[in-house]
DNA sequence: TCGTTTTTGAACATTTTTGATTGATTTTTG
DNA sequence: CAAAAATCAATCAAAAATGTTCAAAAACGA
């Protein structure tokens, strides 16, 4: 085994992991252990991780590591059945925003092949996009450490300046009467805007985001459709008679 | 079997394999390791694969790795010390403007702890300045693939809305008539733009850079200081008979 | 066809990688 | 707290891969 594979594997077992021992390491490669001692110690000068006593952790960075919001996320395949829908409704010659966060991540690798202008505000977007041959815009504004979203006055400013066929957005909270809500009102902001802007808008949310209600509104049930995972069916009875709501099966 | 055939299944291997082993490769082509070897030291030359102990792996990293940009960054040294002073002139309470490009990212480590505004186009100083604990807002507009920067009319507003007290900037060309020249217009007009809503604007560029010439002119010498390192005194006679010329030893 | 140039594969010395071993260090256990 | 267990860094020899050299084979031009 080549040693970039034999490293790929180490880095892709973290990403799933947090922390792996070398034992691991060695099953999952077929090296013995002092190959992937050296292996670790040249992936942690590269500051690719950490080496901890009796294996390596993930560096729990600030930003840089989408990995951790993505493996922390819950709901994973939940997620990728949403997504997958989600971007079956995006059509050549579309304009597409796309909000920061894992919902609207995992539609990426569903986007490819597709000709179409994709906007986001999520620096951990730009990177699977690129990957993925989508053209690609970057709202301007402020770095957001937690989320890696792009926020603030400069980024509605900049928003502003695009108008969207569809919008896919992330959301925290859906409630008939208190409509889509997420934690953070920053974000809130961005979300609102895009709606308004798009002809179409999509809230991606997994079954665990219904009947729940955050902090800050984004905006009314009716502005957008819902698509979300197979439910029990009254649940969604309020939701449908206010906006179209997709169920999709995981 | 002709040489470019052969190549061409190499690369074709390497397409769906991210790695491929000398043997893999000389199966495939019926070859010998030695003729392999060949192609693979002609095709790295040509930067269509890296060679690895023991095959070849593809250079992946569109825009995802910026350590490998780091690595094939020559003149690293030289670079870090350019990067060090430039640093040293950033004072506290600065709003300060990072133009895309490995000079200004190694500029970033040196100023952790200060307490300044950073506004960039570069996707790949994101990262290590959020990491440093920067407060960062990015240039809103298209992202160029090739160099990670964020170019284009959007670009351009976008920077338009922010005033500087310095700017920071890398460059590819140097020369007394010509004034200062990078490769790509796109990128070219962001620098330009840079400096004209700068106080003062520095560029940062190692020796390779003096007495060169490239395709799109940025600005005149005499429009920002220069940042370089030791070099033959008479070189830089007529530069520093235009502009602010600071000299680094590395 | 003949002489020249280019490409190829094999041989060999050199370099790099690898896995085992050792003693030191750290963590866990009693 | 001390012994036991696990992990670590350093070292070394074997194995694998590499670059270089050279002669044979192939391609080329006249």
């Amino acid at each position: 085994m080549l040693t970039p594979e034999r490293q790929q594997i180490i880095l892709e077992l973290l990403k799933t992991k947090n922390v792996v021992t070398v034992h691991e390491m060695c099953e999952a490669t077929d090296a013995s252990v002092s190959t992937i001692r050296r292996d670790l110690a040249q992936l942690e000068s590269e500051e690719k991780l950490r080496r901890v006593h009796g294996g390596a952790s993930r560096l729990h960075s600030k930003i840089t590591e989408p990995t951790v919001m993505e493996k922390s996320a819950k709901n994973i395949s939940e997620k990728k059945a949403i997504a997958s829908y989600a971007a079956s409704l995006v059509e050549n010659g579309d304009c597409v925003y796309l909000d920061a966060g894992t919902s609207t991540m995992q539609m990426v690798p569903f986007l490819r092949g597709k000709d179409i202008v994709v906007v986001t505000n999520g620096f951990h977007l730009i990177d699977p996009l690129i990957k993925n041959e989508i053209e690609t815009y970057i709202l301007g504004g402020k770095m957001k450490v937690k989320t890696g979203a792009v926020v603030g006055a400069k980024a509605l400013d900049s928003i502003e300046t695009y108008r969207f066929d569809k919008s896919f957005i992330g959301i925290n909270g859906i409630h008939e009467k208190y409509g889509y809500t997420t934690p953070d009102p920053e974000e809130a902001i961005m979300k609102r805007k895009a709606i308004g802007l798009s002809q179409k808008s999509y809230i991606l949310a997994d079954h665990s985001k219904l009947k729940e209600v955050t902090f800050s509104k984004v905006a009314e049930i009716s502005e957008a459709s819902i698509i979300t995972s197979y439910h029990e069916k009254d649940e969604l009875k309020q939701l449908k008679s206010l906006t179209t709501v997709e169920v999709v099966r995981k």
